[in-house]
DNA sequence: TTTCAACACGAAAACGTTTTCGCGAGCTAT
DNA sequence: ATAGCTCGCGAAAACGTTTTCGTGTTGAAA
């Protein structure tokens, strides 16, 4: 087993000072060129690679990116990872991925853990507790010692940082006024509990676009989901007892299955019922039919959140105090499962 | 802002040595109750936390674990990242996530870049590229600085580490018997090219089933995948020339791309053509009608993975070469995309 | 011959820990 | 009174770098 070799190791077999071989390395003027091949070519010879390790702890940076979310099997997220990671390998950083699990606590943990010098910044989307609770301590504790910090997709106002966010609201608006430029009235609404930041934006936007369309808001065919596992009844229920044209989904899951429902109660997407979901993931590409969306485009996301950290982390001298909060654009992809009325 | 607080600032602060305030943290008995007390109360005033690189530095360990996988955008990978994670985390390591993109070029350089200190093990699965090329030097390089390594789902018998598969021959072979039984005869494939290890074990497990229930292999009944972008041609060729009743296809995406083509030739699955896939990610589980396939409990997977990458680093002592090949099982899940004849 | 610059290199500090060892003060036992 | 022991603490090394500064040797200029 050949261990990595150290400056120390190398100075010792060539009978120089450590400082030698590092300058020797680093192709300092100061050193001889003799002096200096000899080195190169032994540290060549033994595959020498400086200890990054040692370097964070010199250079009090470990060009790391460290990112929280709430979970990872989830397309959507999945995709923002896979943004930021290039962003971040362009740049010559690493990341390192935590998930909360959409609990507090974990947030919490995982959040001093990689603070406590693991990592320069932090890439973030908040978990449903913590947006429950409203409690944004720890995130403004890393904020207060320095490591910048973005918030993507599920943020909060009460925390001054950098965001990345799509306009929920408006993309939602969008999504329910083209369902009505297409004939359909009554649209129901398939959303989160409202603590759900972008699930209370998508439901203001649904809302707003069938007002400015004069159409009068019905509760009756709103139905908020808490918990993805008895979802089911409700749409179900919604489905049956509504006669709906239309359904406006906040995510492809919800999607997914009230199209599956439908069927389930004899109404074919998208002859009887038209539904359009929300972020552009598998399901929506693959599912029979094929689900008209609003895609969010994570790739584009996580690429701009590594971007702005990362200048943030290389600006660094003096920090403006000048947040910016970036809006992703987002675009409506139809498919199968719209039709017009 | 307040920066981080070292030792040497509290020592600083009251005026003891730094050896004191750090004994005086970790409880040691040297120090008297008195001192020790006044430490630790300061210490927690002013929140210090020990600062994890300085540790790695020191111990030689960073408690960090470098997984490297083709991409996260990937259902499959995604769960296993997942049950990683766990186990990481209840065993207090964190997890540094790398993605190969399929290119052998980036799984070397991420290797190493990681291989430097970074981390204190590897969890990985090779890239097509890698596993194309069958050059594995870089792995073994690692293995040899003493870096132990777990390979996943995606393996070689080339490199001598401690490995996590599930046994893919058998899970096809259970696969297609099952179709067999069914009584479905003319039963298709829908296969990647050889070099991908899974999907020459899958096919050798169709293949196995299919002579054990003495059915000749029709070559022209086998398709074989390069890449995604252009199957649909080569599946719908299948469909329209060959009437098969049934087909297996080795992962999630061949098998919902073809029952969209089946639907588009108007052949309804199940009814009229049996279908099964491989992998029980979102599309079987959603799309319509839901896919029978063979799940291969990816979070199971990681959770292995992990456990073994970190038995391996804290027993540490002397390293015995007895490396292990964890096969996790499979089952069939039996969903609406099969029938019977 | 003296002076001074250039050259080539080494010593040491610094990053933040932990841990071993040593040392002085105070006490007890002979 | 003195040897020896315990207690409480500090100095220093170590992990692997980089970088500043100092220093000795050499050669050339005065």
């Amino acid at each position: 087993m050949r261990k990595k070799v150290t400056l120390k190791q190398i100075a010792k077999e060539l009978d120089v000072s450590i400082s030698t071989v590092s300058k020797s390395l680093r192709d300092s003027h100061e050193i001889s060129e003799d002096t200096r091949l000899k080195v190169q070519a032994f540290a060549k010879l033994y595959n020498y690679k400086p200890n990054n390790i040692a370097l964070s702890l010199k250079n009090k940076k470990t060009k790391t990116i460290g990112i929280i979310i709430p979970e990872i099997v989830h397309h959507f997220f999945a995709t923002v990872i896979s943004g930021i990671e290039q962003v971040a390998n362009e740049n010559g950083y690493n990341v390192i991925v935590c998930l909360s699990d959409e609990s507090f606590d974990k947030e919490v943990i995982n959040l001093e853990m990689l603070a406590n010098g693991s990592t320069d910044g932090f890439i973030m989307s908040l978990s449903k507790e913590t947006q429950q609770k409203r409690d944004f301590h720890h995130i403004q504790e890393v904020i207060n010692q320095g490591m910048p910090v973005v918030l993507f997709d599920r943020v909060t106002n009460d925390v001054f940082c950098d965001k990345v966010i799509i306009d929920d609201k408006q993309a939602a608006f969008d999504a329910v006024h083209f369902l009505i430029e297409q004939g359909f009235k009554k649209i129901a609404l398939i959303t989160t509990v409202d603590y759900v930041s972008v699930g209370k934006l998508r439901t203001d936007g649904y809302k707003k676009a069938l007002k400015s369309n004069n159409i009068s808001v019905d509760e009756e065919l709103i139905i908020k989901i808490e918990d993805i596992e008895n979802c089911a009844v409700k749409i179900e229920n919604l489905i049956k007892e509504q006669n709906c044209d239309a359904i406006f989904a906040v995510n492809e899951l919800f999607a997914v299955t009230a199209i599956k429902i439908a069927a389930k109660n004899n109404l074919k997407v998208p002859d009887d019922i038209s539904v359009i979901g929300f972020t552009d993931g598998i399901i929506s590409q693959f599912s029979t039919p094929s689900i008209s969306t609003v895609s969010q485009n994570g790739i584009k996301m996580g690429r701009k959140a590594a971007q702005m950290l990362i200048d943030r982390l290389e600006l660094e001298d003096e920090e403006d105090e000048h947040y910016k909060t970036e809006i992703i654009e987002t675009n409506l992809i139809v498919r199968e499962s719209t039709t017009t009325k």
